[in-house]
DNA sequence: GTCTATACTGTGATAGAC
DNA sequence: GTCTATCACAGTATAGAC
């Protein structure tokens, strides 16, 4: 149908838009509530409808959740890419910088936080192709790191995430809007990589001993 | 009331007793559903009540999760008093014992671990008495670091249970059931014993060098 | 396609009868 | 102490107005 095309274009946009207002007063409301407490009841008011008509645009409640993932999941890539091309160049500054964007996006937004990394809403399970976003993060850190001398050994990753994810998790349950963590990120990674030379038989360069840079 | 105390003395028995059912079904069905899934429908059920009968015991739903949490901390209290009892004396072999029992407790029972330490239930907050017994745990933790030579800085105190929450919350998160992480527990802790020797200008004992004990 | 009214189910909570 | 009955409020499903 030619003349039918554009109408429903527009219409189909118009449908886009308002899905993207229903995900954006879902978050507001979640930061409000706490994601896990999310009420359709306060989304819908928030858009100026009532509960069911949410139902035109989103099959379920985890339709929603998985609509916000799949955000934070964007966010997160794109977070990542934008700060990792500002690093410099060597690898301890890499493990630093990439530890610290880690950090900063999920202490950023706890909320954001908890629905993508902790994962405890429920019933609530993210749809594969949202999932796979959020895989594409870990790979673009881990092609950096490769990128930069550290190459392989899946063990080294898996001590990197459980680094990132400890100094997260306890500044966001144990002290949220403080610095407790926040200022151990960067002796975290200098531990971190004075251990990753020592299991791979490397040097550090010259300038750049662990020692002198953890203190401050 | 001389007659009177006896039969009030075993009804308060039973009534405690009754209410340690009602705790021990609530955990059973969190194992099944989720902790924050729990429903007290599935409670009452299962300890042949309907649900305004615990209402009896319990004030609220919250209520019953009070009693679940201070359970809980008091069995990481048990848990870290008798495994901690048990370890040999070097700092590095209680840096590692420390780790992999704050490990071991909290992957044996990750819905326990979720009420506990990852507190994602929405409108929950534990009372301040049960909330006291956990803290408990973290301060015997500490002592025994103490009394091993490594005295004073919050810092150091933190960086640990960083690390153990990392570890911990990737192995449930992303390899429940399995030893990804698991097996990094002594590298860790080996690598933060390293750490914290330099931090402090301390020497190794002859025959722990951390390179020939973290490899394996 | 969009939205609403209505209704159904399930859950936490409360009041009152026995 | 335990029940029935009931309430308030979720998320969900459907029929129908526009």
């Amino acid at each position: 149908m030619l003349l039918g095309e554009p109408s429903t274009d527009r219409r189909a946009r118009r449908h886009e838009a308002t899905k993207q207002e229903i995900v954006d007063a879902a978050w507001e409301v979640a930061r409000e509530k706490g994601v896990a407490a999310l009420a359709l009841t306060d989304v819908a008011a928030r858009v100026g409808m009532r509960v069911p008509s949410l139902y035109s645009y989103f099959e379920s409640k985890n339709d929603i959740y998985d609509a916000m993932f799949a955000q934070g999941s964007g966010e997160f890539v794109a977070f990542v890419r934008g700060r990792l091309a500002e690093l410099p160049g060597g690898l301890r500054e890499r493990l630093r910088g990439g530890l610290q964007i880690y950090f900063d996006f999920c202490t950023g937004d706890p909320t954001r936080y908890q629905l993508l990394f902790q994962r405890t809403i429920p019933n609530f399970v993210p749809s594969v192709e949202s999932y796979a976003k959020a895989v594409e993060a870990l790979r673009i850190f881990r092609e950096d790191l490769a990128d930069h001398g550290l190459d392989g050994d899946p063990a080294d990753q898996d001590l990197l995430t459980a680094l990132g994810a400890g100094l997260v998790e306890q500044q966001i349950a144990n002290d949220p809007g403080g610095d407790r963590w926040t200022r151990l990120v960067d002796v975290v990674a200098d531990m971190a990589f004075d251990h990753l030379m020592e299991k791979h038989g490397m040097k550090a360069r010259a300038g750049s001993s662990a020692r002198a840079r953890s203190r401050r």
